[in-house]
DNA sequence: TTGGGTATTGCAATTGAGTTGCAATAGGAT
DNA sequence: ATCCTATTGCAACTCAATTGCAATACCCAA
């Protein structure tokens, strides 16, 4: 009986299986510990928990984690400065959604209703076509304010 | 009679000289240079306008952006990736405001109604606190459309 | 105006994320 | 089982940004 996260790395073995990418071992080992990840995450992060024998060189997760994106088994969501993070495209909100991050413990909460679209559509208004957007918000969560 | 960028740069020095940093030859080259950009910059556009002599070394501008954001000359505004953007911080949209950025020309325009404010009342509510945000658009320009 | 404490400079070296070249390896379709 | 091609992993590199440190230059106080 497979649970929720098994049949969501299914999913993406699958993806992987039915497009021109081969689904390799260090692939499937950084699948394996992306699915594990409750917050998002960085490269670095994986890098740490795949080093050594049955895990994956780094340049391997800095390759294929844009293939990943490029299959919507992950999404770019990029928090302040440094790092590139990924997170994975969950099924129950693969709508469009931003992040809070608590600047103290660093969790990091999904905020589902999202108020921008309104500021695009002014925007289109005013002539502008093809609107991306990236809104993040840093604060202190709830238990540590 | 100094024209409005003239003064921008006079208080821009004042500043510095009450504060407890010093006014330098190099700092003032790069101010100077600073209040030419018409657009959010990066460090290394600054690096290849002030090279040579009566330039300053690329060192001391990474130095020094961040005072000038201490003493509120400058502003942090982080674009999509890479590196940091920084933009004069002028009286005139000294209030809270975004920025829409061409993904074809790079032209970079205010935007002065923001709707985010709604979106932290929410949170606000919700229990977070020291709210701070960051918002990006990225699209054709009406020019580019 | 001069002297001196201290902020600042600039060079060189380093860090850290991410990329690239390339030969060796291993998917997976036939 | 074979073979073509995607992929791996090492080493070397790029590029932004940071740090150590000795030399320099502000600028305040006498």
């Amino acid at each position: 009986m497979p649970t929720a996260k098994t049949s969501e790395l299914t999913r993406a073995i699958e993806r992987i299986k039915t497009s021109s990418y081969r689904l390799t071992r260090p692939r499937l080992a950084l699948l394996e510990t992306i699915f594990k990840q409750k917050k998002p995450f960085a490269a670095r992060d994986l890098e740490l928990k795949l080093s050594g024998k049955n895990g994956c060189d780094s340049v391997t997760i800095y390759r294929s984690l844009p293939v990943f994106v490029e299959l919507g088994i992950l999404e770019k969501c990029d928090f302040s400065d440094e790092k590139t993070h990924y997170e994975v495209k969950h099924e129950h909100h693969g709508h469009h959604h931003h992040h809070i991050v608590c600047t103290s413990c660093e969790r990091v909460d999904s905020i589902e209703t999202c108020v921008i679209e309104a500021q695009e559509q002014l925007l289109k208004k005013l002539g502008y076509k093809d609107l991306k957007h990236r809104l993040e918000f840093r604060g202190l969560c709830p238990s540590c304010a």
